[in-house]
DNA sequence: ATAACAATGTGTCAAATTTACACTATGTAA
DNA sequence: TTACATAGTGTAAATTTGACACATTGTTAT
């Protein structure tokens, strides 16, 4: 155990973050870029690290985000445990541990947190032990430290389930949104096209969106008129029954 | 740590196992009772035990559950971790700690997995540190050792979510079964009435079962044909698109 | 052998939902 | 005023759901 500003770390235990975020284009993902000794090509992680022995897992998740980051107040969903114990066994993972863990050989238990969120609400800034904090693409990652690539696979799968149970879709959207908005982050996260008129239709017949009285202004074509999220019959849908926002 | 068997006990995390078992009746909880310094009243707690710093998690859920209960060859899922750092702080729990724990102050995250299996082919027995192993009605339970009854719960409702994702009740019926079996399985886990008709239709559709060339026999009435679970329709189901098995 | 019993197994119709599909509307910019 | 670009709208057929009641088949008791 290390002291720090009168905190226990737990060198078993870590949080790791899975940020999505949706520009209405495309998913993309929140990763830093790791101080690694020799500056090779840069190492990209999830953001992450310990956690304190007096802190619950939800708050180690919210303040590794925080510190590494700079974002706050993202609802983090627990995505589950990821233990194997030659999870930390790259040769660069090891020389990067070394450089910036008391005891960088502890097996590490790592409790993963994922959340979906409105890409341009967020101005991410790396600090702490990330020199950079980037958005990428979720199509182009293909490596990742540690066993990071899991989880995000794991976060992906959780994500595409999570749509149908409730309209998580609501977390990443800006406060007044337009249906193609909506729309289109549907397909991003079902990975297919969804026909415009019936998408329409089922979330009038949801009521969980409401029409404001506002356009979109300075398009160089129709405005789009916005909406908001009604919370209200937003809870009681999840209440009643889930299994109702397939396509 | 502690050694034991040449491995190394991890004493800040354990697993902990919730395994619904059901009877065509209702659902029951497998439960161990654990040996209290005081003969009182029985305590009941989630099989459970701290880790090998060598092994991954679920080979963890696995060991440990068949060294308290003596079941194998359960399909366990992982639930999640839990982890408050005051999770451990009933005066019951700390005293047994006490009493079986080299490090029992230790923080300790549990990872918590559940499965669903038929009540009927298996057979527990104690051992270890578990002095009794029962099967509980799972409406009966109202007081659990450590946080366990927040993870009987979060089993509970991940048990409802994944019947809907995938006709998880096979993991639990006999080789071969009867439409009936399967149905009352569908109203305990989902806690109401379904049709009858209705709900053979639908599984009738859904092609997943296949009828046997066999009959119940010595049953005070019409006999029920037996029926199997064909695992390469349901593997294609899971695959294209869940949200398919609601009522 | 016959009747009582107990659970199995089956069909239909109305209502709701899903799917497929193409054109008009409205603002800006040229 | 016209071209452009995206928003926004309806309908008909097919599928799925939900509600509902009675004949069937074996065993057991008389």
């Amino acid at each position: 155990m290390i002291e720090q500003s009168g905190r226990n770390l737990n060198n078993g235990i870590s949080a790791d973050c899975v940020i999505f975020g949706f520009d209405f284009e495309k998913i993309q993902v929140l990763l830093i870029e790791r101080e690694s000794g020799d500056s090779q090509k840069p190492e990209y992680a999830l953001p992450g690290d310990l956690i304190y022995d007096d802190e619950n897992l939800d708050q180690a998740a919210d303040r590794v985000l925080k510190e590494l980051t700079g974002l706050t107040d993202i609802f983090l969903e627990q995505l589950g445990a990821f233990g194997d114990p030659n999870r930390l066994n790259k040769d660069a993972d090891r020389k990067w541990l070394q450089s910036v863990r008391a005891n960088p050989d502890v097996r590490v238990i790592t409790v993963a947190y994922f959340a979906l969120v409105n890409l341009r609400s967020f101005n991410p800034r790396p600090s702490h032990f990330a020199r950079n904090v980037v958005w990428k693409p979720l199509n182009e990652i293909k490596e990742l430290a540690f066993d990071h690539l899991d989880i995000l696979n794991a976060a992906k799968r959780r994500l595409k389930i999570n749509l149908d149970l409730r309209p998580i879709g609501f977390n990443l959207l800006p406060e007044k949104f337009t249906l193609t908005q909506l729309h289109k982050l549907y397909e991003a996260i079902q990975g297919k096209e969804i026909d415009k008129r019936n998408f329409r239709r089922k979330m009038a017949k949801l009521e969980i969106v409401e029409r404001l009285n506002d356009k979109q202004k300075g398009v160089p074509h129709k405005p789009s008129n916005y909406y908001s999220f009604n919370l209200e019959n937003y809870n009681k849908l999840v209440e009643e029954g889930f299994n109702n926002f397939g396509f």
